[in-house]
DNA sequence: GTCTATATATCGATAGAC
DNA sequence: GTCTATCGATATATAGAC
């Protein structure tokens, strides 16, 4: 194919690239590997990309965007939310990301460490961002009555509890999404109850 | 050295070796690498390890027997503890070692894919009954009156928000060991509280 | 934008002298 | 148990024809 459109196969590349390197790493895909599963060669992949780290610096900002991007579009829809409700939409934005995206949460949590030094440093500025947004709700649930240990600690164990999930979610699990996200929800609003 | 003691320089590669694989990951770290750090040529590696993998697997298999063991090892010493006695001290258990033994823990949770699917399983088959403790426990805590939203998703929540810390832990770090280990028990405690 | 061919480097692992 | 030398495979990436 010699179309004037080159999207179709940048695409492919991300998707299979994608695939890939969530399942096998990215230390562990070859681009000869990911050419195969586009179905062209090695070298025309570097007409679309112009090195594998470049495929993986793609896909990293567009997955840690599109995370940002959903909490801000569920935190619009919020009217005047107790702090309790703003961690329950919050935690429901997080765990529906890393249930129905979680190829891309994997690549965030995992796969950080082979970007570049400079687009490494991009990515962690770009979580903390997202980091800090939670720590400000949990700073408001301990100030309107709410008792954690220590506000550091639980962000965290909060964070990490919800971001495990794309490691262990399969779509064909005994477990409906739905079901997941409410069990998640409970268990965050459970960590910053009263004392 | 040409001397009758072999065991010094097996235990280097295994210290050096911990240091690159938890560091930069299994396929980030080569044989020459590690020989390098250990002071000899990456040829005489195989006089002590029989493949790159059989590294890996002796350490996974190491870890994961400590990490058992420590747990034991605290439980032999409760006695006749409640169900939440027996929960904070495994927590205290888990989150000492992730914290005192956290180049073993990031093996354990992130390199276990590296493996031979035979090692692989059974290092799988070990975690398995290690998360079976920490279930029986949570049950436990739920038949003495605690309420979780789901028995399952709550000790995934509790092994992997403490599994987690071996990834942001730093000796060096503003919080002592102590206090993150009696923040997450606080945490667990909620958790697992009545409604 | 695709291909073949190749450059250059590094990988894990082995052979055999000492 | 150490070394030098090397095998054979594979890695990312480039050159240039079409």
């Amino acid at each position: 194919m010699t179309t004037s459109r080159a999207e179709p196969t940048d695409n492919e590349i991300r998707r299979v690239a994608l695939d890939m390197f969530s399942a096998a790493g990215y230390d562990g895909t070859s681009v000869r590997a990911i050419a195969e599963g586009v179905g062209i060669k090695a070298s025309s992949l570097y007409n679309h990309f112009s090195s594998k780290e470049a495929i993986l610096w793609d896909m990293t900002a567009s997955a840690l965007a599109a995370l940002y991007g959903q909490w801000r579009a569920a935190e619009a829809e919020l009217s005047d939310p107790t702090p309790t409700e703003r961690l329950a939409a919050f935690i429901r934005s997080q765990v529906s990301f890393h249930i129905d995206r979680y190829r891309e949460a994997v690549i965030i949590n995992a796969q950080l460490g082979r970007l570049s030094p400079d687009h490494f440093d991009r990515a962690v500025g770009l979580r903390k961002e997202y980091e800090d947004v939670l720590t400000r709700i949990v700073q408001s649930c301990v100030a309107a009555g709410g008792s954690v240990p220590d506000v550091r600690v639980t962000v965290f164990a909060l964070l990490q509890m919800t971001t495990a999930i794309a490691t262990w979610y399969q779509p064909d699990g005994p477990m409906s999404a739905d079901a997941i996200v409410d069990h998640y929800i409970a268990l965050a609003l459970k960590l910053v109850a009263p004392a």
